[in-house]
DNA sequence: TTTTAGCACTCCTTTCGTTCAAGTGCTAAA
DNA sequence: TTTAGCACTTGAACGAAAGGAGTGCTAAAA
């Protein structure tokens, strides 16, 4: 696909896009020349430079402004000619303090890293946590509180529980909850929404006699419960580094993206893309109109063969992918490490990691 | 304090203020004797207006421009000039379909919330869920999972509860869990956090036997449970909104905006402020730098005696208060009604609102 | 055939002066 | 005490001119 570009244009692009991210302004054909890393006069150049932009590589912004890369000059740069970047030790250092930190606690992991990145990388971070894939209550536990409230405990999978207070009007006692939570883990724990048709709950409510009237606003809860979408949360660190990127100063590009943050509907769009490594969405290469000038740069977090969040960043076209893709792997990969416990594959509580020789 | 100005300069110190918050456009004589609300010449409304300024109500950009409200001039005109708004039938419908809403779930209802108030008032708003100033578990329940991992739920006062999974080395079944469950409610509920001293712990952990091992990671869950930090939430909605005032569009208000809302710290050392009204923050009035040029208006969610959150707006300066009050107050005022339950004073389930006479 | 020097041309950006309008403060008269 | 009148200030808007960056093209050189 991208093999009609000779060697030659594909150095003068990548230099192109290089000097672009690095400055922000068009850059031209004389600045190439007095980088020095090439032998050829400015007229050569400007001659490669007329054929990238016939190629859809290049354009300009207007007639007597250098050039700038366009998605596809971007695409195929980091796709082809971005470098690695190798993290300085400072660099290290800032993203291990964080991974170190005492609370291994995923929300706030995740949340961290968000700061983390942001930090580091200059553009404002995502930080998503997923809601779990799990769509049944495993298990139900009720806890006594008074005569007209218990608590209803909800455990999904095995790493997730939801809890609501639930008041009622028909007095309970130890002993009628015990009883229900019987029948809820009987009925309900385990099975598929689908199972919970009207005649089933009927059947439930019969064995529960005076307490039938409990049924449906549990089940109501049930349904809260397994809703994927209730525990996903998606925060965004340094929405302020936006404003250091002329880019978004005029025009209403600004307004778009603050937008999209407070939508949020198409970055988890966005960020739902499959695929296991770093994923960059450049432009508008996904169809989102808001994400035009902007790319986004993110790697989900999995840990045991399960997604459990993503972190990246969103900033102008003009990126330093190869340091951010470079600080995102490594962000995204320790936190999947500090998550995993490999004896079961499990995602570990918080004291595992500060006694891990307690056995 | 404010007996100083005249009834007069009153009248005009509110028309100016009234135009401005309309237009942003600084004010002039001339605006005032067109507006027909004086029979005053133009001359005699420029002497009124250079008083005003000499008193620190008004201050010019610059010479020949109008007049605009200092700090000084907004905060009188809140205290005192200031008219009742009358929210409109579509206003009040849309406020009340949020109250409306099926979940009364309080964090859904405090974000609902926020999103409500940007769209009405065209400020971002600001919707605080805080943490309740409980500091003790009150009951403990344990939920078995599996030999080595079992769900620990902490209940905190009658109204919010924290669940977390231990994992453990210790192989444990639903008996263990009784007897542990048993402990921790003996030795830990409703106990204030500086009981739990190193030899406490120990006699704790001397109960239960081989079982000790699990005391110190569950005290550190209790620690995190009853930090009050850990559960006050700030979310803002319609930051974009921003940007349809000018006064952000230049210089750095805006980065100084929305760096406040990043860190929210300053957020909410402002929302701590007392006061169970509508409280209004005029620029730096609080001492805070990144406030210039900007107001925030927020009033509690006050349920049976207890601050369960709170909805407010923050914008320019120049913000359409009696508006905003109305709308707040309203909302701030319906959400606690939501959450009410007069029988008990309690937060109430949300079933409760579905279904009120099921007795 | 490829590269390069030279040059005319385009178009943005900056600057500078001019004009314009808004609004003021002051003075003197009503 | 109020008002008409007027000189003055000042930012905003406009346009012309200058400057500069960068291009494409042509023709010569390699």
């Amino acid at each position: 696909m991208y093999n009609e570009l000779s060697p030659r244009k594909q150095a003068i692009l990548k230099a192109i896009v290089d000097a672009y991210i690095e400055s922000g302004d068009p850059v031209g054909s004389k600045t190439l020349t007095q980088s020095k890393q090439f032998v050829l006069s400015s007229a050569t150049i400007r001659n490669e430079m007329a054929e990238l932009e016939a190629l859809g590589y290049l354009e300009q912004p207007h007639t007597s402004a250098g050039r700038i890369p366009t998605e596809l000059g971007y695409r195929f740069y980091v796709d082809a000619l971005m470098q690695d970047y190798a993290l300085s030790q400072g660099e290290l250092a800032e993203l291990n303090s964080m991974l170190k930190a005492k609370s291994a606690e995923i929300d706030k992991l995740i949340h961290n890293a968000g700061k983390v990145m942001a930090n580091l990388t200059n553009y404002p971070a995502i930080a998503v946590k997923q809601g779990q894939g799990k769509n049944t209550v495993t298990r139900f536990s009720l806890t006594y509180i008074d005569e007209g409230n218990f608590l209803l405990v909800m455990v999904c999978g095995s790493r997730s529980a939801k809890t609501r207070f639930v008041r009622t009007d028909i007095p309970v006692n130890e002993e009628v909850l015990r009883m229900l939570e019987q029948v809820l883990n009987n009925f309900v724990a385990g099975k598929d929404l689908s199972t919970l048709t009207l005649p089933y709950l009927m059947q439930m409510e019969q064995c529960l006699g005076n307490y039938a009237g409990l049924v449906s606003p549990i089940i109501k809860f049930v349904y809260e419960a397994v809703d994927k979408d209730e525990e996903r949360a998606l925060h965004i660190d340094g929405v302020d580094k936006l404003l250091e990127y002329p880019e978004f100063m005029e025009s209403g590009k600004l307004k778009d993206m603050l937008g999209m943050f407070d939508r949020k509907d198409e970055l988890f769009e966005l960020l739902d893309e499959e695929g296991d490594d770093v994923t960059i969405c450049i432009g508008r290469e996904k169809g989102v109109e808001a994400m035009a000038g902007s790319s986004l740069v993110f790697k989900k977090i999995v840990v045991g063969g399960k997604t459990v969040g993503a972190v990246g960043v969103i900033g102008p076209c003009r990126m330093d992918y190869s340091k951010v893709v470079s600080a995102i792997r490594y962000l995204s990969d320790g936190i999947a490490g500090v998550l995993y416990t490999p004896q079961n594959g499990q995602l570990t509580a918080p004291t595992e990691q500060d006694d891990p020789n307690k056995r």
